[in-house]
DNA sequence: GACACTTTCAGACGGCTAGTTCAATACTGG
DNA sequence: CCAGTATTGAACTAGCCGTCTGAAAGTGTC
């Protein structure tokens, strides 16, 4: 027999998780987290309502699913090793998903939800994290340790505020105005009293 | 007759309004925006549920009037004058309200709904000014007045995000030394080039 | 191709809840 | 006391969620 964490040996089931996962993730990302049903993910999949259910049994179970495969998809731009343009970037990388790729209403419906139990939790940072990944990456490599959780967390923070409370339009001007605030307070990677 | 702006003078009415509205509020901090239902919000108030519609025909107009109220009753510290102090305060204040006070519960509701109508986006912004206006006054009298608004975005959005998203527990040390960074990048007010 | 097995399907069902309606009751100001 | 208004409790419709079922279709194997 197959192995427990390979078992989707028939190819129909393979269909249908990919079918309704990738659903679900739109209907997550366009009409938020209340409007995944497995009624409403069925139709747009195009599959009956008791398959969901058999794959599914919860509506926590298709967002999950759906989270994670959105987290997988996530890619980020290159860095090319420029610090303030990397942070640009990325910076401008992470307003985008919020507006465009609606991830501030994905956040929204994590932290709505985050007292349905430790898995809607795990989401959250899940999110958090692989929307912020690029930043921290670049600031790992290029300021002292004990500042990149700071310069972190005012970089993503304001931009967050800014697009989602706001409603700003973060143009690069913005941005670069930021990178250089938060950039005052950092010392470099390697330095003495990094 | 009554004016059209002050119309309540029946008491029961008067009773009426403060009562559901009261429970909405506390329904919608407690539980969150999903749980506020005419049904459910007529048991905790102790009025029958045709009252409540009575009143507020949708759901919207219900969380519309709790936000309202909720925005009306904030009250912060008062300023004392020096800068880093007032700002630390304002700051602590504002986790507060994100973590005990629900607040972030309650921007992550108007942020999920906001594609429910303009009111949800006045709501949004209601909510976040009424948030941030204690460090808003504060920066507003210390530092230069272009630097007002991105060192409120560099503050609100930072401190949201480590209490929200990373779970962080937010102390004066890290206060402070958000405070330090900030403050950092920016110019006294009345300054030359401020 | 024949076969046993699994997955998917379509629909029906009971249960729950939102929102509406209405006659009866309680309250208010005069 | 009385006319007008607010509140009540309950009944009712409509719609959706979650479950279950037998039938149909797909899969791997001999």
């Amino acid at each position: 027999m197959a192995s427990e964490t390979e078992e989707a040996l028939d190819p129909r089931v393979v269909r249908t998780r990919r079918d309704v996962v990738r659903a679900t993730g739109e209907l997550l990302v366009e009409d938020g987290w209340d409007a995944v049903t497995h009624a409403a993910v069925a139709r747009r999949a195009g599959y009956a309502k008791a398959t969901v259910y058999a794959h599914w049994p919860t509506r926590l179970d298709l967002v999950e699913a759906a989270v994670e495969l959105i987290c997988d998809e996530a890619d980020h731009p290159a860095a090319t090793g420029d610090l303030r343009a990397d942070l640009r970037a990325a910076l401008a990388d992470f307003a985008d998903d919020l507006t465009h790729g609606h991830l501030d209403r994905l956040l929204a419906g994590v932290v709505e939800h985050a007292n349905e139990g430790d898995v809607v939790a795990r989401l959250r940072t899940r999110l958090y994290e692989t929307g912020t990944a690029g930043m921290r990456a670049v600031l790992a490599a290029h300021v002292a340790r004990r500042d990149v959780e700071p310069a972190l967390a005012l970089l993503t923070g304001s931009v967050l505020v800014l697009v989602t409370f706001e409603g700003r339009r973060v143009d690069a001007a913005v941005l670069d105005d930021l990178v250089e605030r938060v950039l005052a307070s950092t010392t470099p990677a390697g330095s003495a009293d990094g």
